[in-house]
DNA sequence: GTAGGGTTAG
């Protein structure tokens, strides 16, 4: 562990003179005795030099112009060095290499030259460096300034290391009062956030004398990172000039919350204020229409991104979020096209596009677009590898999926972490191998979380088998006691194997710690684009009496052609009749009801769920689309569905 | 010198 020099933690003030005298000796070397006139000349020179600096975009015009220092004599000038470090660093120029050379031709540095290299080390690391090089400027007798102080808090932020970002708080107060600098105060809140102290950066920000929008953002984003968008919006509320940046947190932070609404009704509010909006914004509000999963807002988003200038093909981020948003909301043909239509492309785009292509079961296209991926220079990340362990999990492909598992670290530098564990659970467990599944986890080398044992559930539930469903079950309860979506599908394996009895003791516990059944709900847009809501046994709509009529017929035409209802789909001990009854209503069947009213002949029918769709409505729905010869998608809250002429793109595993 | 962005499995 590094920490700063003992010495200097109380008593840090070095001695004056002899800072003085290295001081000057250090910024006037070349010209001290150059007359007062000559003196002006050579700074207007030093700041040309300095603007010149400014302008280099390439290494190499930076070389032409430390050559020319060295002409002009100016190889002692920490002003004009600083500069040639900073640019150097900007650059990515490793800061061990050519930065640090630069820095020990200097005989005597300054503060501002001490802090380039620190301030290089904090950005590109090995972050100890910059302390390490922080306590020899201190041990030089070289105080700090306060950008010495920001760089440091950057180092501590990058990692982690609170309790050394605590001895560096405390040399702010002990050396001359830098913690009521604005900046070293915001770099300062940034470092705790960072390292997850955000009541200590709270307190930073509550103490400092004077604040501005950045430090209110700082603190706004952090908020909203930990999901309490409540702190987030009241510390918003009192900010007194709101900017781009400020609003655009709020935005992105209820969209990465899951309050899609409200980071719309933010961006309107953004808009009336009169801020500017930028590509950013735009992402942000990209993701809220991915979580609404609504065509109508996914259209307009795009039209709102093509107005200020930024489509898919100017912008990769725009373009990555669009194709996610395009999959989100049923509509991977689309979210193809824009991948398609992108300049540029790197791994977030391939990893989007391939999860898209999973989420709506087409595996083959996962894995080819996964290979195309690799002809690129682009590298697959550990979520492209939860894309196509999750293509080939849809898609029964036991053996390319345990091939990439076995590979992913080896051949690919990607370490197997559990999500992946878990995807492997979920291939095994389709495929049918629920031991081999149960052993995968026995053997991890971490301790498996919920995703993992609820693959397991999930595959006991499609293979009826409520022995190894118990065991994964109870692993579940004590690591998501709220989960009540697991008692809900131990329950329903029980009634599957018509174990009355357990689905009565679940019951019985459910009731004790005060679960209520969410309540299914699915929605459907009309052709106008007005979103309609059904419930189970929802009879509230004002066409409901047409919806049931319709819901009626289509049963008989359904009937006729062999459809059968599943009754081991109602999980209560009731009669065959009342089962029925249940049901046909079903939200998702009344949705679909709705969407033959309310949409044209030969249009994709569009339902969205909140739970996932019961085995007889999933057979329901693919004898459906043969009988009425239209496609029907549902977005239950695993996957898509599509259906057509009277299968579905799940391969009915889901 | 400091603040806001895209992909994640049951």
């Amino acid at each position: 562990m590094v920490t700063l020099s003992r010495k200097f933690s109380t008593t840090a003030i070095p001695n004056p003179s002899k800072l003085l005298q290295r001081h000057l000796q250090s910024t006037t070397t070349t010209h001290i005795f150059i007359p007062f006139s000559q003196l002006q000349q050579r700074k207007l020179f030093e700041s040309h030099l300095i603007s010149v600096l400014h302008g280099c975009t390439h290494l190499t015009q930076i070389k032409q112009v430390h050559a020319h220092i060295l002409r002009k004599g100016l190889d002692q000038c920490c002003y004009v060095l600083t500069k040639l470090i900073r640019m150097l660093t900007k650059l990515d120029v490793p800061v061990h290499s050519y930065p640090r050379l630069v820095f020990h031709q200097v005989k005597y540095p300054n503060p501002f030259l001490w802090t380039a290299l620190i301030r290089g080390y904090a950005t590109q690391g090995p972050f100890s460096e910059s302390v390490v090089l922080y306590n020899r400027m201190r041990s030089e007798g070289t105080g700090p300034v306060s950008f010495t102080f920001s760089a440091l808090f950057k180092a501590c932020g990058a990692v982690l290391d609170v309790s050394l970002g605590r001895q560096v708080h405390a040399q702010t107060i002990l050396i001359g009062g830098f913690a009521s600098d604005l900046y070293v105060g915001n770099t300062m809140i940034d470092m705790y956030v960072k390292c997850g102290f955000l009541e200590c950066g709270r307190k930073v920000f509550d103490e400092m004398s004077e604040r501005d929008v950045v430090s209110w953002t700082e603190l706004i984003v952090a908020y909203a990172k930990c999901g309490d968008m409540d702190s987030a919006r009241e510390l918003f509320s009192g900010l007194p000039v709101k900017d781009m940046v400020a609003w655009t947190a709020m935005v992105t932070g209820y969209a990465q919350n899951g309050r899609p609404r409200e980071a719309l009704d933010c961006f309107q509010r953004m808009q009336d204020s009169g801020v500017k909006t930028d590509e950013v914004t735009i992402v942000g509000i990209i993701s809220a229409c991915a979580l609404l999963g609504v065509a109508k807002y996914a259209n307009w988003v795009r039209d709102v991104a093509a107005r200020y200038g930024f489509g898919p093909s100017e912008n990769v981020v725009v373009g990555s979020a669009l194709i996610d948003m395009y999959s989100k909301c049923g509509s991977v043909e689309e979210a193809y096209n824009i991948f398609e239509g992108m300049k540029e492309r790197n791994v977030f785009s391939y990893s989007s596009m391939i999860v898209g292509f999973a989420m709506h079961g087409r595996a083959q296209a996962a894995m080819q677009l996964f290979h195309e991926m690799l002809k690129t220079e682009i590298r697959p990340n550990k979520v492209t590898f939860i894309g196509v362990l999750t293509a080939c999990s849809h898609a029964g492909l036991v053996e390319q999926g345990r091939q990439l598992f076995a590979t992913m670290e080896k051949c690919f530098g990607v370490a197997r972490s559990a999500d992946h564990y878990a995807c492997m659970v979920d291939l095994l467990g389709r495929a049918g191998r629920l031991e081999d599944a149960l052993e995968l986890i026995e053997t991890m080398p971490m301790e498996p979380h919920g995703g993992v044992w609820g693959a397991l559930l999930g595959a006991c539930r499609i293979y009826g088998n409520p022995d190894i469903a118990q065991i994964a079950a109870n692993h579940l309860f004590e690591l998501e006691p709220n989960g009540i979506g697991n008692y809900i599908l131990l329950s329903n394996i029980y009634a599957s194997a018509r174990r009355w009895d357990d689905v009565s003791r679940l019951r019985i516990l459910m009731r004790e710690k005060g679960f209520k059944k969410n309540p299914g709900c699915s929605w459907v847009e009309s052709k106008e684009g007005v979103v309609h809501e059904f419930f189970a046994g929802d009879m509230n709509h004002p066409q409901s009496s047409e919806i049931k009529r319709a819901l009626a017929d289509l049963l008989d035409r359904l009937k006729a052609k062999g459809y059968q209802p599943n009754l081991g789909s109602v999980t209560y001990d009731l009669s065959d009749d009342e089962k029925k009854r249940i049901l046909m209503n079903h939200s998702e069947k009344l949705a679909l009801a709705y969407g033959l009213l309310s949409s044209d002949a030969g249009c994709t029918i569009k339902i969205m769920k909140n739970l996932r769709i019961c085995e007889d409505c999933h057979a329901f729905m693919c004898s459906a689309s043969q009988v009425i010869g239209r496609e029907i998608v549902v977005r239950d809250n695993m996957r898509f569905h599509h259906f057509s002429d009277g299968a579905c793109s799940c391969g009915n595993f889901w």
